[in-house]
DNA sequence: CTCACTGGTGTGGTCTGACCACAGTACATG
DNA sequence: CATGTACTGTGGTCAGACCACACCAGTGAG
């Protein structure tokens, strides 16, 4: 076995992601319990776990203590749910600028709105619709507006059926929810931007429902380099 | 503590984002040992390698064996490092359909070639001349062909100095290797297509050096989606 | 007969202790 | 002064032991 020039843990990766690609794992599929795939792999439990440990962390497992269908580790492959941890952690680690992150944002928030206007099935935007009520319905503190200003452009991709960009812009999510929090000193008024945040998110909305493409992406384009360019971050 | 909430990896990789985040680690840096840290963090040697497992994936600490200033864990923060290993296992859960992977590069590279077109300084593009000599200049395999390919694409999103973009295009890249070989079969001719794809490169290029940026979107959209469509892929 | 309880069983989660291979370093030795 | 060897500390791995948990089957009382 070439087992051996790798780390007991990858050849544990290496073979889930085999049984991946050639079916034997499906969603929705338990994996084995970790004595089980130990025994089996020859290796020791804990380079199981580690292994087990990185596919929760991707997104691609959900593991559950306790006995019956639901309890062990269950792939669920759910997109957004690693690339969330990995911006975050880039970011952290300053291996990500913020105007990187903004310039992305620009570019695929610009394809979902204008994918969003052109698509010949009216999409969902009922998720998105709640959240703009939730932030203009009550007295938020800035962290909690801009958590829910962050997920409404998520939802936004949600809505456009890209599962790709879907799970960037999850990822992207703590980031901006950092960049546009650090932003927040530097603002001349809060209560002046909030209130023009809300009125931009509802331009985006109309544009889309009115099947504009161009207004759309103009108005995304400018409610993202607008705050941007007000936090005045570096 | 507040830590008995969590498990108990979930607090050595939050203890350790902390430290990023307070500038009190930052690239270049090396963790404390497996050992030190979890005693000081109050938990098992195994937990603190699940969450050293973890930042390994996810591109951001390298860990070598033996002593001296180069072993240990250290912080890197290498953007696409852990955006590969993402993509490539999501892909293998199916958890993203090949179109939404062509639409996402679409928009991606789109952007890329059109800011590498309209850049005040001229991009340094050698690396993404020497892989277009590197494909012209051998006889490849189909698979080595697009492995490099693949390359070509993101070495254009390095070229355009966007770290984020960069990481998306690098963790795309197993996905795109991996649809654009799995559509191989279905072409008419592989040494027709080849002959194409290597033009439609240096009419990129060209495009890109002639600073026209429509043009250079243009190629590039429609190198992708061309391929994309002459391999009958679902 | 029905229902609550209670043990059994198998799961992930964690900790401990042990050993290995490795690489740099300090020290003894020529 | 040069060389080589033992030491030390690193990550990598394994084995075994517990725990908490959740389901499930039996068993008891009503």
């Amino acid at each position: 076995m070439p087992d051996d020039d790798r780390r007991a843990w990858e050849t544990v990766l290496a073979h889930i992601e085999t049984d991946l690609l050639e079916g034997r794992l499906r969603p929705g599929d338990r994996l084995p319990g970790e004595r089980a795939l130990a025994v089996e792999l020859g290796v020791g439990r804990s380079s199981v776990r580690e292994a087990i440990r990185v596919l929760e962390v991707l997104g691609l497992i959900r593991t559950a203590t306790g006995s019956g269908p639901s309890a062990g580790a269950i792939i669920v492959a759910l997109p957004g749910g690693g690339m969330s941890a990995l911006m975050r952690l880039q970011m952290a680690a300053r291996g990500f600028p913020v105007a990187d992150v903004v310039k992305t944002r620009l570019v695929l928030e610009a394809s979902v709105v204008t994918e969003l206007a052109g698509a010949p099935n009216r999409p969902d935007l009922a998720g998105s619709e709640a959240l703009l009520r939730a932030m203009e319905s009550r007295e938020l503190t800035e962290a909690e507006f801009l958590a829910l200003d962050a997920q409404f452009h998520v939802s936004l991709a949600e809505a456009s059926g890209n599962q790709v960009v879907t799970a960037m812009m999850a990822g992207l999510r703590s980031a901006i929810e950092g960049y546009a929090r650090a932003g927040v000193p530097g603002l001349v008024s809060w209560p002046a931007t909030s209130a023009r945040l809300m009125l931009e998110h509802r331009a985006i909305l109309a544009a889309v429902a009115s099947t504009d493409a161009e207004a759309a992406r103009l108005a995304v384009q400018s409610h993202i380099s607008g705050y941007y360019a007000e936090t005045h971050l570096t």
